[in-house]
DNA sequence: CTGAAAGCGCTAACAA
DNA sequence: TTGTTAGCGCTTTCAG
């Protein structure tokens, strides 16, 4: 039982393969009754175009996909970038092309970068968008020229976009109150430590996070707005004045200054603490206790999963998700030196697992 | 910069595309001299064929990957293979070509199966060698013919198979330790729930976590054959004798048995357990507290992997590494409902989360 | 508006 | 042993 081919479809509508060729593509020098005849015959023969021969044909990889996500920050960005290009890497031989437009950081430039990609002409555009706001009506235009757009990391809900890969904040600031809970005596005081409450993501972590807490345990929010000295003074203060604090939550990739700050409270190993994602500089703080276990993002895997997800929908026609939820992972010492971002310091043995993509 | 193709490695040596794809594909016909002459322009030249040409020509998918994994346990081998489906789903419209000949359990029939696949044609295999042992000349033969073989869930030390994709046993047990451990008054008493100790993975996983709970803690280790009663009655008879046992580590997926001897001797929430992998069956115990966490093996993503290895390795020639060691997850009632195990019982909203594959 | 025909890069069947 | 040639299924250009 052989596929079918607009040979047969021309065959059966009467016409030429050029004119089937018109109908299925949506180009123009065709009435749109023969068009309506032959996408219909199409359709019933279950008509699945040969991606080799078009490909072959047309000189160049039948699928195009735009990707713009910024250089900063590398510790998280990077491996953002990395998942991407992993998953690219084996695509491209069996046809499928990618263009970069990368932004500085997040939310500069952007606009200008995703026109630049609909102008070189692609099928799908991967963004961060950061500015979400300033995006939407270039996410929009974007869609309504078929070009299916998919964000990843952050989101910009308002507009058109296809689909949005991310991890769950609630699942994120819940699974540290969980851990927390379980880990300390009922009623014991616990503090969260975030970057700035008006961002929609650390928002709902720490939402989530006081909301997984028992009721008996009071929840001090400390706001720090990213800022290394703000972050260490302020958690320094906390820890000064409130001896009986027993778990600390860093809902932000900004943990350094606080667990030096633990530290410098001579509080590591005493006060469990649970930090966001992952980069080399935490791996001593594992060792050593002060870090109890990280809420990990993978970054590395949203990209992985955002160019799948874009493949696969244009080449498979599979429906791409409103919304893609990431499990986090759950990052303690036993399984520290399996993740990629310790590789440079894993021990040869284990340096070989290359755990990576998604579920 | 256009790619080099046969046509301008003939012209460049001198003889005709029919004599180079003869030199290429190492087919008879040609003598050593030329093939040499060849093979050395098209390396110097850096040639890489079009597979769009290549698959359009020959009339079928250029690479074709061997499937042979048991249908039973559902549970555990039902996800496995979906795992592997969804992955060749994506890929087959790119020009790769799937042949399944499932087991109907671990260790029947493999050989046969496995013969059977390798006189269809196959470019590399992937299988669950049950019995690792009788499986080895099959695997040796396949490797010897060019076909790479690839170990998934369980592994073939002994063979030259390529590669191997496994959770490691050894960071499972040590994350039910670590969780335990960090969970427990210090010098609580734990136990250990186990198949056969003779079976590799779970003497690994058991012995890991007997070193990752601090010495002081005595651990008992139940051995109970993967039979639900004897299961029950071990579980539920140590649980009588010895009440200040605080902690539960069952490294099986037989883990209802132990549940049901738990909440049989009022015990639910007031020890920690943790089981090991998932199924539906099991969230009902999350709910009410009587497990804490699930160590799970991920079968979803093991079969995705493994497929990815395949083709990465044929398409691109990407390396493949000796084993691939997959991170497990941490599975607790926070994000329960995140795994695609729980699919069908997850409230609508979360439903549509579908995190799969890798890291 | 539609048809005819020429390739895209590779393989395979047939000639030499 | 080697060269020649006819496609694979699709797109695209050029005539009609």
């Amino acid at each position: 039982m052989k596929r079918i081919g607009v040979r047969e479809i021309a065959n059966l509508a009467g016409v030429s393969p050029g004119t089937v060729d018109r109908a299925l593509h949506g180009r123009k020098g065709i009435t749109e009754e023969t068009r309506q005849r032959i996408l219909a015959i199409a359709e019933r023969m279950g008509y699945q175009p040969d991606l080799a021969a078009r490909a072959l044909s047309v000189g160049r990889a039948p699928v195009r996909i735009g990707v713009c996500i910024p250089r900063e920050i590398r510790h998280y960005f990077g491996p953002l970038q990395e998942g991407i290009e992993a998953e690219s890497r084996r695509l491209e031989r069996l046809g499928v092309q990618v263009q970069y437009r990368p932004t500085e950081r997040l939310g500069s430039d952007e606009a200008a970068r995703t026109v630049e990609l609909l102008e070189a002409g692609i099928d799908a555009l991967i963004l961060t968008p950061g500015d979400p706001a300033a995006l939407t009506p270039v996410i929009n235009q974007a869609e309504e020229s078929g070009v299916r757009v998919i964000c990843v990391d952050t989101d910009a809900p308002e507009s058109r976009r296809s689909s949005a890969v991310c991890v769950n904040a609630e699942v994120c600031g819940a699974l540290a109150a969980e851990l927390l809970s379980a880990t300390l005596p009922p009623e014991s005081e616990v503090a969260v430590v975030t970057g700035m409450m008006a961002i929609e993501d650390h928002r709902r972590k720490s939402e989530a996070f006081r909301k997984g807490i028992s009721k008996d345990s009071p929840v001090t929010i400390v706001e720090a707005h990213e800022d290394e000295e703000e972050a260490f003074q302020k958690v320094f203060a906390l820890l000064s004045e409130r001896s009986d604090i027993a778990g600390l939550y860093v809902g932000t990739v900004n943990c350094l200054p606080v667990l030096r700050a633990v530290c410098a409270r001579g509080l590591s190993g005493k006060i469990r603490v649970i930090t966001t994602d992952l980069f080399d500089a935490m791996a001593g703080y594992f060792d050593r206790g002060t870090i109890f276990a990280s809420i990990h993002g993978r970054p590395f895997a949203q990209g992985e999963i955002a160019m799948r997800l874009a493949v696969d929908h244009i080449v498979n026609g599979t429906p791409l998700p409103r919304s893609y939820d990431l499990l986090p992972h759950i990052v303690m010492r036993s399984n520290l030196l399996l993740f990629r971002e310790m590789r440079k310091t894993a021990a040869p043995t284990l340096a070989q697992a290359l755990d990576t993509g998604e579920e």
